[in-house]
DNA sequence: CAATAAACTGAACGCTTGTTCATTTGCAAA
DNA sequence: TTTGCAAATGAACAAGCGTTCAGTTTATTG
């Protein structure tokens, strides 16, 4: 019989994946080699390629476990039913899921032209279905004559793209509380969608 | 006496900054090679050091100019004094002059973590320079009455990222005018700051 | 204990990297 | 036409790159 399986492959899988992730965020896919990837998991440069058929895999790997960790955690929410509730709970739930992976929402916006073509593909459509979530919520409340948007679609780039700025600068331990900074963010966003 | 000045160096250097911006922005800094950039240039890989002391220094040069064309160009501008107008003509002017130079900001905040520390504190100085100046009309436009913002730094930031967002996915010719687009935003940032 | 297979090593592969420098090229001034 | 020097070449440097693979280690199974 097999020795039981992956016994120290159970370990080092994530190992790989934590190292690489930090290591890509910190300085960059391109920056980083295999090598350091390999000593910060304590392991040589070849035993890598039991976890990944190459670097470029790797990175896909990290993006594509972020988006649908992305996807898990957004169903697990409680999904209320007027709109503006949804578009606060929609605010709420962005902030906190992306500040809680820093490095992996880092690396998945930046590392995006390192991918192939297909990968790239395929992220790029796991992230415009995310969007299409809030660009829903949008649409009904404009439906139900609570917001006023004059286009959804930019609206909701407009806002995704001001609640994951909020990752590039916040630090624990800051001038105010995440719950504060959520509570303006959800303010602000409730301003753009033209709730008074 | 000495040749004419720079009768090939003036052709050649420009040459040099146009090709590694365009390079970095589409392959990140790490990723392209000297030489890559001196193809581009149609030269060899050596004479690139008579324009730069390496390539650590290209990056930040162009990321440099970058910001002193920011402010060059902002001073340019015509500045109401009402904070409303001055909010609008803000809006105004990030969005036409970001777009005008995409690879720039692409490069300028992709790239910060591959500047040395240094040359990573100046570019940061001259960054918050620059929001400092979003952050008092908004300041002015509270003690006037006109905004109604909880925190004005946080929502400068916020305001910025939404801003800059847009050069991520707006492409000329699109589904929208740039100008209807612009509208689009300065209705959001007002929104933002609480202006009905 | 012996057998087995997963986990890992360590050296090697061909290639690319940033940077240097003696040398050549080519234009403009004298 | 000669001279002088900026501009560019092209070869070389040591170092590092991603990836492969025959061989060694190691822990668990029968």
């Amino acid at each position: 019989m097999a020795r039981k399986q992956g016994s120290h492959a159970e370990t080092t899988a994530p190992k790989v994946r934590d190292a690489a992730l930090r290591l890509f965020a910190r300085h960059g896919y391109a920056a980083v080699s295999m090598r350091q990837i390999a000593q910060e998991v304590g392991v040589q440069a070849g035993a890598l390629y039991r976890y990944t058929p190459d670097k470029q895999h790797l990175l896909f790997d990290l993006m594509r476990s972020h988006m649908e960790a992305l996807f898990e955690a957004r169903q697990a929410y409680a999904q209320p039913s007027d709109p503006l509730a949804r578009l606060d709970a929609f605010t709420t739930f962005h902030i906190r899921f992306h500040l809680q992976r820093v490095d992996a929402v880092f690396v998945s916006y930046m590392e995006l032209r390192n991918l192939s073509p297909e990968n790239f593909a395929e992220v790029a459509r796991l992230r415009s279905r995310y969007e299409g979530e809030l660009e829903a919520i949008l649409r009904d409340g404009v439906a139900a004559g609570v917001f006023e948007i004059a286009d959804c679609k930019i609206t909701t780039l407009a806002i995704i793209a001001m609640l994951t700025g909020l990752t590039t600068w916040y630090r624990e331990g800051g001038r105010l509380p995440l719950d504060e900074i959520t509570a303006l963010y959800v303010r602000m966003v409730r301003g753009a969608v033209g709730v008074v």
